[in-house]
DNA sequence: CGATGTCAAGGAATC
DNA sequence: GATTCCTTGACATCG
């Protein structure tokens, strides 16, 4: 018998949403008490549905890693009591967090203010989780970055880029396999020289897999680098394949043609055939936590669990038994 | 009120 | 060297 908890992304969708954090702008005075105030909300959600894992916005404490924005800079520390409340609140319910930090925290930049940029963005994210006081199986998931140089060379860069951050912001630190340049198998040496796990997302071995690599090769690839006690996490998504339109002006009137999506454009919910095809296959018997990423969110995840649960699996305290 | 512009930030492909 | 795509929403401003 293996579990599963199953978790979606940042956003609530169902009953008219729910907002995720103070997204106001730097003049009009936004703070992490406001997102945390957000987040709680969001909690009792969880606590409703039964969804034991969620990804929290990057932009939780806002602006806090703006240079020209000091003041926005403490808030972790303002917030000290607040964290802890939410966070011991998070453990009560068993509810297992994470963030990624998005296409602009490039940690391996040739830029090196680009590269402390993200660094201190890592901090933040790492400070977050530590005044929470989460367990470490709340990881920060980033991606190696670019290619510039060569597969080695960014690699170099990331280990580089990772001794700059201090051991808090480290402990948190996972990397995932890219969609384009990094798969599994490139990521591997990376995450042993470091000493710090893979997050496998399915999808984008699909969409980039040099070695020609088995989704279940692939997975165990990355399953190796989790440390005993900690419950390794995968990515899961769906390809989008409803035609796009694309618009193009001839002349003054505008021309709508249709577009194929690409391989790597999420779907609003999850296919539960390929879904229960990773659960009886490559899954086995490991416990593996799950993020969807789907555009539909916690309403992709209710969907793909009544499916689920209606072909015979079981769903306990926020986790698929398999 | 609805439409449009803008937002911190990178990298890679394309011209 | 400059522009566009990637992808995303929501705030802010304009008409």
């Amino acid at each position: 018998m293996s579990r599963h908890r199953l978790g979606f992304a940042v956003k609530v969708l169902g009953d008219g949403g729910l907002p995720s954090h103070d997204t106001r702008r730097w003049q009009s005075g936004p703070h992490l008490r406001h997102s945390l105030e957000m987040f709680g909300a969001i909690l009792d959600r969880l606590e409703r549905d039964d969804v034991r894992m969620y990804r929290l916005p990057t932009q939780l404490a806002p602006y806090a890693t703006f240079p020209d924005h000091p003041e926005f800079h403490d808030q972790v520390s303002e917030c000290a009591e607040e964290l802890a409340a939410v966070g011991a609140r998070a453990r009560d319910l068993g509810v297992r967090l994470s963030s990624h930090p998005g296409q602009y925290t490039v940690l391996n930049s040739e830029n090196p203010d680009t590269q402390r940029a993200a660094a201190a963005e890592l901090e933040v994210q790492g400070a977050l989780f530590d005044a929470m006081g989460l367990g470490p199986e709340a990881v920060v998931i980033l991606h190696v970055g670019g290619g510039a140089g060569g597969k080695e060379a960014a690699r170099e860069r990331f280990a580089e880029g990772f001794g700059l951050l201090s051991e808090t912001a480290r402990r948190r630190l996972v990397i995932e396999n890219d969609d384009r340049s990094f798969g599994v198998v490139d990521v591997l040496p990376l995450a042993q020289e470091i000493g710090r796990p893979i997050v496998f997302d399915v999808l984008h071995h699909h969409c980039y897999d040099p070695e020609g690599l088995t989704v279940g090769d692939a997975l165990g690839v990355a399953m190796g680098t989790w440390p005993a006690g900690v419950r390794p996490k995968i990515h899961y998504s769906s390809p989008r394949t409803a035609l796009g339109e694309k618009e193009r002006k001839v002349g003054r009137r505008i021309e709508r043609s249709p577009v194929v999506p690409q391989l790597r454009a999420h779907a609003d919910t999850v296919d539960p055939i390929g879904f229960e095809e990773l659960l009886r296959g490559p899954l086995g018997r490991q416990d593996v936590d799950i993020m969807l990423e789907a555009k539909g969110k916690d309403l992709a995840l209710k969907t793909l669990r009544d499916h689920l649960v209606g072909r015979g699996f079981g769903w306990e305290h926020g986790e698929l038994v398999v």
